[in-house]
DNA sequence: ACCGCCATAAATCAC
DNA sequence: AAGTGATTTATGGCG
């Protein structure tokens, strides 16, 4: 039991994401599957990540190059990044509030 | 693939499963709106113990877990 | 128009 | 081997 109806399914669809144009053949961009980059691929996006948190558009040009992979590629990667970076700095004990158990 | 610790808070965060409690709780909350506001997810974080990250990767895990369901019983519950 | 930030999705990893 | 939390690629909206 408590598992969701059909009609349930529709609120997990997050309100941002609006219903375009589906029936008119709208659906025609595919996603990508998620390709797991290689060690080297890894290897290389981190050491610049750890000279630059930010990559200058002809350095994205040269990585995405050096490793094969698309600009945009590339782009998202460090933006990802950013973002775990961001959540790792955030692990600085001090707060804590009490945990009610 | 992962050799660096997958946790390095300590305490309740390094458990495998949540407490039943915690579980509860979310469950709960999850029942009346899905898409917690990162404010919400905080509030959660407290009542639990957890981080919000953590409370947000519940909600994550579980979303995509009712949405895989919901779409295995597309198949083979109205095929009579 | 482009980029970065953010929340999210889907697949996958790890235990 | 299933269950569950965490992580890795990828998308879209908004500023």
């Amino acid at each position: 039991t408590g598992f969701f109806q059909p009609d349930q399914f529709s609120r997990l669809v997050h309100p941002n994401s609006d219903n375009g144009a589906s029936s008119a053949g709208g659906c025609n961009k595919s996603r990508r599957p998620r390709t797991a980059f290689t060690s080297q691929q890894l290897l290389e996006l981190e050491n610049q990540f750890k000279k630059n948190k930010y990559l200058s558009r002809p350095k994205r040009f040269e990585v995405a190059t050096k490793l094969l992979l698309t600009e945009t590629q590339v782009k998202i990667w460090f933006q990802n990044r950013r973002m775990k970076w961001k959540r790792s700095k955030k692990v600085s004990p001090s707060g804590g509030g009490g945990p009610a158990l | 693939k992962y050799p660096l610790p997958r946790t390095i808070w300590d305490g309740e965060q390094k458990t495998h499963c949540f407490k039943e409690r915690t579980r509860g709780l979310l469950r709960e909350y999850y029942l009346t709106d899905p898409y917690p506001n990162p404010n919400k997810k905080k509030e959660l974080a407290q009542l639990t113990g957890l981080t919000p990250t953590q409370v947000g990767n519940w909600f994550k895990n579980r979303r995509q877990r009712d949405r895989a369901a919901a779409a295995k019983n597309r198949n083979c519950s109205i095929n009579g």
